[in-house]
DNA sequence: TGTACATCAGTGAACGCGCGTTCACTGATGTAC
DNA sequence: TGTACATCAGTGAACGCGCGTTCACTGATGTAC
């Protein structure tokens, strides 16, 4: 039989890494290409079809999962272009999120699985890498920064197998790690100007 | 031929866990047996002695990781027991260490290929919630555990993709960290008595 | 201290199956006239 | 608007190989007398 019923290559290949992402992040990198084509509902050559190897479509998960998180970051900024710290307390608001809106949480997890490919790994770290040039440029002093961003790391990261902290514990943390970053750029402009 | 020279059943199974934890942590869980035991310099079936199965092998990897770890914290602990922010203190302590000290780190980076397996998510998950009733324990005010933790535990795992922080920002971080950890407990004593 | 036997710590060849990849084929959609 | 053809999106069977696991066998160590 031909091609699906009215609907367009995009469109398969978005339901074939929806169905990946999902059964990824539940079962591991060790599922099989068959069970992924199962779940999307098609077979398993016509996942090979849209991408040419496993490799490739769990590497094109991954960068959908770096890149959603950036444009999650981008979507909080609030402040003028050239405000010390827009960009960090943008990150900080993306980082702390509810764990009701899992999509964060989920993004963590379907990484922390994907981490298992070395060309994964290679990507993310590029990417980190790019984070940390970004906020380095964002006029929050080092020190603040640091610990700033291992918390958000750290909230945003690991609960992944922790049970979660309680709603009021979480608006209580983005408080404290924004309100840090406004003291410290605070102090940081009144010893320059 | 028979048994390796010279050497105890309890030696060859440390030579193959160690060999097994440098392959898997640099080239992920997908590794081969036979790789991890040409390592080990032991034939495939030797590996196979000692652990019953591949899963078996890596399962009792992870578990070392974890109890490595706590080992590691327990050993920080330097006040009479009962002292409010006696274990938190700890925790900042094993946590923020210098990358030159390549264990945590490495550790970190081999849990995270472990957590392929569903079994070492669950043996991770049930260490995180024990280490989350051990810690709310501890005298410390949530809304300070809770960034601090967050921070450490940021410090710790995500610099496995990341470049690393220099030396100076990491005892700042840990300074700080501790210092939080102080003035809390002490403002909680106060409004306590 | 020597000898006989049991057990222990491994070897290495073979098995078999699951999985990624290939490929010939097909029905639906797009395009030219 | 209909027709002929090309391309596109997908099928499903087959292949083949890598890998986990099994197993018969072996040489070294431990133990009883």
């Amino acid at each position: 039989m031909g091609r699906k019923s009215g609907r367009s290559a995009e469109d398969t290949r978005r339901v074939v890494l929806d169905a990946a992402a999902e059964v990824v992040r539940t079962h591991g990198v060790a599922t099989s290409i068959d069970v992924i084509a199962r779940r999307a509902d098609i077979s398993k050559g016509g996942v090979l079809y849209h991408f040419t190897s496993k490799d490739a479509l769990l590497l094109a998960l991954a960068a959908e999962m770096t890149e959603g998180f950036r444009e999650e970051v981008y979507a909080e900024v609030d402040q003028p272009e050239g405000t010390p710290g827009r960009l960090t307390r943008a990150y900080v608001k993306a980082s702390v999120v509810p764990v009701e809106g899992r999509v964060a949480r989920e993004r963590f997890a379907l990484i922390t699985q994907l981490l298992a490919l070395p060309a994964v790994l290679e990507l993310v770290t590029a990417d980190a890498e790019r984070w940390e040039r970004e906020l380095n440029e964002d006029g929050v002093p080092q020190a603040t920064l640091v610990l700033v961003v291992a918390a958000a790391d750290g909230f945003g990261g690991l609960p992944l197998w922790t049970t979660p902290v309680p709603e009021s514990a979480r608006l209580r943390l983005r408080a404290d790690l924004l309100g840090m970053i406004h003291s410290a750029v605070e102090r940081a402009v009144d010893a320059g100007g």
